[in-house]
DNA sequence: ATGAAAGCGCTAACAT
DNA sequence: ATGTTAGCGCTTTCAT
């Protein structure tokens, strides 16, 4: 078990390479940060000392020197849902050009595993956050201004802390969806929503109902039942819905995963889609287009959200007194048959 | 931009700690690690001033001081496949607890991106690693035997690295699952295999092979096409297929983007499921009930897969020269109706 | 262009 | 039970 003395398996250190390369520490620590003033033959010395010795610098060390680590922290609601995994995706894409290295975290929507994440990039010495927030009860984003860490937030601004924000045009997309529905000729209209509390939630109700609106319909064309955003919610609304005795002629649900559920509790009951039902979802995912009929959805642009974000976050790093900036991402209405409509038809 | 001398914004330290609590660093570094030999009376004002201080620990100077830290690396080939993110999932649940945290990436099966992350976490001094390896073309994982970083992989085995692995047990329940298929009185199968170069594609179809030859079948009773684990790929093999004078009674796909673009061609010719042709996926993925026929599909416990190897990397870090281990999870065949059986059934 | 040396915040060995 | 102190591996003045 012990290892014989005077061996040195032991990783390299710098001065390893100073030794072997025959220069000092801080000649090695210049020619690895590629600053000026190096000796062009020193630096081939080290460069092959490195070489040689498979020298890779411990990152602590820097980052406890350097009080700064090329670290970014991502924390999400959820690894389950494609919608923030192809988010972390883009923030990777982005980043990882730019040398940092990404702290994954997901929180399942608990705001104490998402404090607990704080903590944890904090105390790495994380760069800046890149946040979807699940401003679930109890979650305090205050500690974040505090500690002036720089955070971007996506998707939904996070309780109480003013920082640069993308998103999606949320309403519009909503109420494009509908107006595409009532274009089709659709009146009884459901929205399958998420939580009251979310931003989310809110614009897309408030998009659907200006749809309605604007056809010039009545207001009660459009009803809406609020759920939870996951699979087992979808499918429950869904349920709920159609055991009334007036059948809903469309649904528009509010994310991939009760889009699910809903279509799951459709076909128990042996309803065709469009036919009996039509269906528009939210979020094109890569099962949009296995489903029969093939599902009409509003794409969000899940990799691109998060390359955007980390380029705001990346802008902020340089300048860190700036005022807050939103963006917003269009999603566009990917049209397919569930909503009733011909491929490719887009009235 | 500059801070007003004298005022004292920054992050405490465990000085300030030390100070307010009138005792010596090392009595808080004590306190903190919950070692004995730390009097009550100075624990509790240690702990006041902590909270009163805000103070977290730095995890830079704490790993380059303690040469460890509880960090764990994962790196996965694919972030937007949920049997990878399910296994992350696992991952976590069972390391959080320990007191880990993730440092998740993932290398879009691009070998020289995985080896970055391993250099990444060899940086960071990671404590372990979680790997589902890529072993692609040129990927070498010799250096993580030689840093003695301990490894283990879940899925397939690292080429040319003897390390602790879990998987599960792909020939047996591709054998099960093509038995199935027969008992329901398919003959024409065919195999949507992942590329050739894969274990689990070798172990999947030997299994299915020996589900032919068990019922006394010809062999050529099974076809096997191999494709690449990718949605785009199992389109593109069930239009072969489909083209085909003599279409295929059943077709078992490999994994679950794969089963997503046949699912597509079946539906683009208009093809019955599964009066015209049975399908049994791999992977048991949240959209499986969204279908009509719901998938009948080969569940692999992804989770599960990732608690078992979080709880093997535990006991490996508890016990570093220990004999690599393999454990090996079972898979379920759950039964849904797109094979042609009645729910439930299960010849 | 290069080197010597200070010290980042912490833990652990040693002293009391 | 508690304090003093020597570094962990690195970056960064300050000399030269």
């Amino acid at each position: 078990m012990a290892r014989a003395r005077g061996s040195k398996p032991a990783r390299p250190t710098i001065r390893d390479v100073a030794e072997k390369a025959g220069v000092s520490i801080a000649t090695v620590s210049r020619v690895l940060a590629g600053i000026a003033g190096a000796g062009a033959e020193a630096k081939e010395r080290v460069l092959a000392a490195v070489e040689a010795l498979q020298y890779h610098p411990d990152l602590s060390a820097r980052g406890l020197r350097a009080r700064q680590r090329k670290l970014i922290g991502v924390v999400l609601p959820d690894l389950q849902n494609p919608f923030f995994t192809g988010l972390a995706q883009g923030v990777e894409e982005e980043l990882c050009d730019a040398g940092f290295t990404l702290l994954l975290g997901h929180c399942d929507g608990k705001p104490d595993r998402e404090r607990r994440h704080f903590e944890v990039l904090r105390g790495e010495g994380a760069a800046g956050l890149i946040l979807v927030p699940s401003n679930g009860p109890g979650a305090d984003y205050a500690p974040l201004a505090q500690w002036e860490l720089p955070v971007v937030a996506v998707d939904r601004a996070p309780r109480g802390l003013d920082v640069d924000l993308v998103n999606t045009d949320n309403r519009a997309s909503a109420r494009e969806a509908v107006r595409h529905l009532i274009a089709l000729g659709h009146r009884e209209i459901v929205l399958i929503n998420g939580p009251e509390a979310f931003d989310v939630s809110v614009e897309r109700l408030a998009g659907a109902r200006e749809a309605v609106a604007d056809a010039g319909l009545p207001p009660d064309s459009l009803a809406v039942v609020h759920s939870d955003f996951h699979q087992d919610g979808g499918f429950k609304a869904m349920e709920q819905l159609l055991g009334r005795p007036q059948r809903p002629h469309a649904v528009l649900v509010a994310n991939n995963l009760m889009t699910l559920g809903a279509l799951q509790a459709i076909h128990e009951r042996r309803l065709r889609i469009p036919e009996d039902i039509a269906v528009v979802g939210f979020d094109d995912m890569p099962w949009a287009t296995a489903l029969w009929p093939p599902l009409t959805a509003v794409a969000q642009p899940a990799t691109e959200l998060g390359r955007t974000a980390a380029s705001l976050l990346l802008d902020r790093l340089a300048e860190p007194r700036r005022v807050p900036r939103h963006v917003i991402l269009r999603n566009r209405l990917q049209v397919r048959a569930s909503c009733g409509a011909r491929a490719g038809q887009n009235p």
